[in-house]
DNA sequence: TGGGAATGCTTAGCGGGGCTAACGAGTTAC
DNA sequence: GTAACTCGTTAGCCCCGCTAAGCATTCCCA
């Protein structure tokens, strides 16, 4: 029975290893919504892009999320419904829809980013300097390989 | 405009990239099912509890999956439909249900897992050595959060 | 300039997979 | 013996991926 550190030796391994850590956390991460917020991983995130980048297409936030249109398509629509995003038409193209931020979207996204993060900040604190180095230059790992073909 | 650099310097920075990083990459990773296997990401890592860790109890995987126990007796009972995986009694209580790796969910998850695992592996050989190596650092960090209160 | 191809979004519907609430069967403790 | 607890299940909710198919609109070209 090989331990774990001869398995992670392999690319083999580290996939298996990586799969297994990415889920369970990510699984983890969803569990934490408060109960006074209705925002769920998918809306944050789209709410985080627009706050970010200003206003964005149905299309380049699905490109963006690497999601199929149809799912943005849904995620955009619960947050227009709860008023958080607003669609627009486009300036030429009669085709393309512009989502824009709302004043009390923005509100929304920013309280509720630092109430969701703030358990995942608090793990991250316990963590020793040399770990949470690690995970610093992790992070952009994880997100170039999800973006991989 | 703050850069990811400079947003990534706080822990509450670098929660947030942790987060959009994990739940993208658990999307991609979910999203590579081989038409041939019909195991899910749930399935996969029960079964591989099972392949190393030999039988365990429904309890036991939900804790082991942090999960709360319908949701692991669902997946329980969908590997078992599939043949994978057989229900038995506990030797000496009648509360507790013992699940057991089949001859067939050997071979299958064997099978299934080096697929599933070779879009992940494909993508790692095109890192650097040194982006492998915080990979490397960084599974176990992220399955110790993901077990954190 | 008219018409087919391409593009952007939506609707409909499927499935995985989390959760809580409530319950029955079995066990334990008193 | 009974009350309290534990394990697993059922029922039902929600999130959020996907494909297939359809409707506008735009583009391109004969």
């Amino acid at each position: 029975m090989p331990t774990t550190e001869a398995v992670v030796r392999t690319n083999a391994g580290l996939a298996a290893e990586l799969r297994v850590g990415v889920m369970r956390l990510r699984r983890r991460l969803a569990l934490e919504r408060h109960p006074e917020n209705d925002l769920s991983l998918g809306q944050m995130a789209v709410l985080g892009l627009l706050l970010r980048r200003g206003e964005l297409t149905i299309g380049e936030l699905a490109r963006l999320e690497r999601v199929q249109p149809p799912s943005m398509t849904r995620t955009v629509s619960c947050l227009e419904q709860l008023g958080h995003v607003a669609r627009g038409p486009h300036e030429t193209d009669g085709r393309v829809v512009v989502v824009t931020l709302t004043e009390r979207g923005r509100e929304v996204v920013l309280a509720d980013r630092s109430r969701r993060d703030a358990w995942l900040a608090v793990q991250l604190a316990h963590l020793t300097p040399d770990e949470r180095a690690t995970l610093r230059r992790a992070a952009p790992i994880l997100d170039r390989l999800s973006q991989a073909d």
